[in-house]
RNA sequence: GUGCCCGUAGCUCAGCUGGAUAGAGCGUUUCCCUCCGAAGGAAAAGGUCGUUGGUUCAAAUCCAAUCGGGCACGCCA
């Protein structure tokens, strides 16, 4: 429907266009004005493009109006203000969207703008160092959630996490978890016994329970080049079995697993330098002493390999040696990239903590540079949670292991509440998650409000089928919708046309938030209807006299049943079917 | 010192990439069930979109300053 509006706006344009000028009838704006009286839609195409075109915009007005008049949908055509062009589209119209939404069901949000084109969307990746913690919730909630928008406009996703099971910090959990090893085998150990670059959480000692009972004491006392390997490997394994656990606990499934060590066995990173060696982008040097730190400071200029990221936009060059010779994480990082490059994509997106911010050129720079410009990496940086128990802050350390795990959420308030409160603010705004909110079931967690409307509709239906018995698919599809003309009625139904163009936008913006607001608004629209049926007897859904007029009413709560549907399976929320 | 992000109603936040008189929810006030669930609905009050300039038919939105808050900042990972 819009689709075939937009065609008639742009068909109307076109013959303005000079040429070489290409426009898109996604570059149309549809939408709905505040004020209602101006009609059903306007589009500010004239104006948007008058400029473009160099065209007075009353000019492209009329031949818009006049494109849109040809179109058998639309009515009562008009100019308004600077150029605005309201219109009205016939009741029939929005009745047939219904029809459409119960015949494509779960599908209707689906469209294949991007032709099946490969993604890589590279989330989580948390250190194997530790639990999963609430950061990591919101990472892995905005992440599927991508996912799930970007398959619905057409991309093939893959859902990637890497490993960075390689370096010194894995050193430091191996002789962590040693230590307690060596406690539960009776040494005494003392807190002073942890350097500040060891892990202290409560989980190390379970792991070395685990050592203790899979292997016993075969590794006390021996020097730490007979066990460091082992523990490595080992805890490495223990850790990604939990954080594979803590990731299904909110119902994240990963498609792909990349090891930072495999890669490195495979040489990738000699090859990433080759590659930026051709292009001129390592030298050796040094890099200048950074604005922040003054002569007081202990700043010593050393000479390292450096990658010329300021080539493709970074603020300074960025080492990829060390000076004692060994590799940095950058360096790791180019070879991640150069992987996926190699594994044949041209789109990735990776979701980071807004602590990364610092990082993005680089990486962007890196994958610009190993991929010849032919691939394009996007960043998006979330930021904090903040836990709140009860308005009060939940203290969190790291270092002492006393962080709220994402587990520890998961059980305290459910998957699906963490996941909405996770998902539904803009990811450049901070989170306040109180936990006793959380579970408030009132209108301060609007999750509850959606679920309620979701439950009311079912129930509906249960009314009608336990007289009725099931009602056919086809008949609600088929059935005469004319007497669906009431303005709540029509609200509702124009919110669900725009569903389709809400996740599509959604998409395109990576802004998964926007989807739980469409949502809040069709059950606000709903509750409005079933509300109004109250007061109106002629607007109940169900009139046991009449079946005609019920069916007709029903497919319009199937279709709005269907889009929530859609928009709990987007955002990874199971539908309630009843509140007890 | 530099970079990124935030600042919208008493509170928590939307604002669809520049559109018409800035919107929801909570809280406050007033109404609405003999009824498919009132865990809901209808309405009222509540605003200098941090501040100041600029760009244009049009700015909460873009640009430049500035204030306040968060994050980060040579070889850590």
């Amino acid at each position: 429907m819009f689709s075939s509006i937009r065609e008639c706006i742009l068909k109307a344009i076109r013959p303005f266009l000079q040429p070489g000028v290409v426009l898109l009838c996604d570059d149309i704006l549809i939408e709905q004005p505040k004020d209602r009286t101006f009609g059903d839609l306007y589009t500010n195409a004239a104006m948007m493009f008058a400029k473009r075109l160099g065209v007075a915009p009353k000019v492209l007005a009329e031949a818009v109006c006049e494109g849109l008049n040809k179109n058998e949908d639309v009515f009562d055509v008009s100019i308004a203000g600077a150029g605005f062009i309201n219109f009205r589209l016939h009741k029939k119209t929005w009745q047939n969207v219904i029809s459409e939404i119960i015949e494509k069901q779960n599908r209707y949000s689906y469209s294949n703008i991007f032709n099946n084109a490969t993604i890589n969307l590279e989330f989580v990746s948390a250190n194997p160092t530790g639990p999963l913690h609430t950061g990591h919730a919101r990472n892995a909630v905005f992440g599927s959630v991508v996912a799930n928008l970007l398959e619905r406009v057409g991309y093939k996703v893959t859902r990637e996490f890497y490993i960075n099971d390689q370096g010194n910090q894995i050193k430091f959990l191996a002789r962590s978890v040693y230590l307690r090893y060596c406690e539960v085998l009776g040494a005494t150990i003392s807190e002073n016994d942890f350097t500040s670059d060891m892990y202290c959480g409560e989980y190390i000692k379970d792991l070395a329970k685990a050592l203790v009972e899979e292997h016993g004491n075969e590794f006390l006392n021996k020097d730490e080049t007979e066990w460091l390997d082992f523990f490595c490997r080992y805890s490495i394994n223990r850790m990604m079995e939990n954080v594979k656990k803590d990731l299904a606990l909110l119902g994240v499934v990963m498609d792909k697993y990349t090891s930072e060590a495999e890669l490195c066995k495979r040489n990738l990173v000699n090859e990433a330098l080759e590659i930026l060696k051709k292009r001129d982008d390592i030298y050796e040097g040094a890099l200048p002493r950074p604005k922040g730190i003054t002569d007081s400071d202990d700043w010593e200029e050393r000479p390292q390999t450096l990658f010329r990221s300021t080539k493709y936009g970074d603020d300074v060059d960025r080492a990829i040696r060390k000076a004692d010779g060994t590799w940095t994480y950058f360096a790791g990082d180019l070879a991640y990239h150069l992987d996926k490059i190699q594994r044949g994509f041209t789109k990735m997106i990776a979701i980071l903590g807004a602590d990364h911010n610092g990082y993005v050129k680089r990486l962007k720079s890196a994958v610009s540079a190993l991929s010849e410009g032919r691939a394009k990496l996007e960043v998006r940086l979330y930021q904090l949670v903040n836990f709140l128990e009860n308005g009060k802050p939940v203290r969190m350390s790291k270092r002492a292991g006393t962080f709220i795990t994402l587990k520890e959420v998961v059980e305290r308030v459910g998957k699906d509440v963490t996941r909405y409160m996770m998902i539904s603010r803009h990811h450049d705004v901070m989170i306040d998650f109180d936990f006793v909110k959380a579970v408030e079931q009132s209108m301060d967690n609007p999750l509850f409000y959606i679920q309620y409307a979701y439950v009311r509709i079912c129930s509906v239906f249960r009314h009608f089928e336990a007289e009725n018995g099931k009602i056919d698919k086809n008949e609600l599809m088929d059935c005469d919708k004319s007497i669906l003309s009431d303005e709540a009625e029509l609200a509702l139904m124009k919110a669900l046309a725009f569903w389709k163009e809400q996740i599509k936008s959604a998409a395109i913006a990576i802004e998964p938030h926007r989807v739980p607001a469409y949502m809040q608004n069709i059950a606000s629209l709903f509750h409005a209807l079933w509300n109004k049926g109250k007061l109106n007897t002629n607007l109940r859904f169900i009139d046991t006299a009449n079946r005609k007029d019920t069916v007709a009413r029903l497919s319009l709560l199937m279709a709005t049943k269907n889009i929530l549907e859609d928009g709990f399976d987007i955002i990874g929320v199971t539908p309630m079917l009843e509140m007890r």
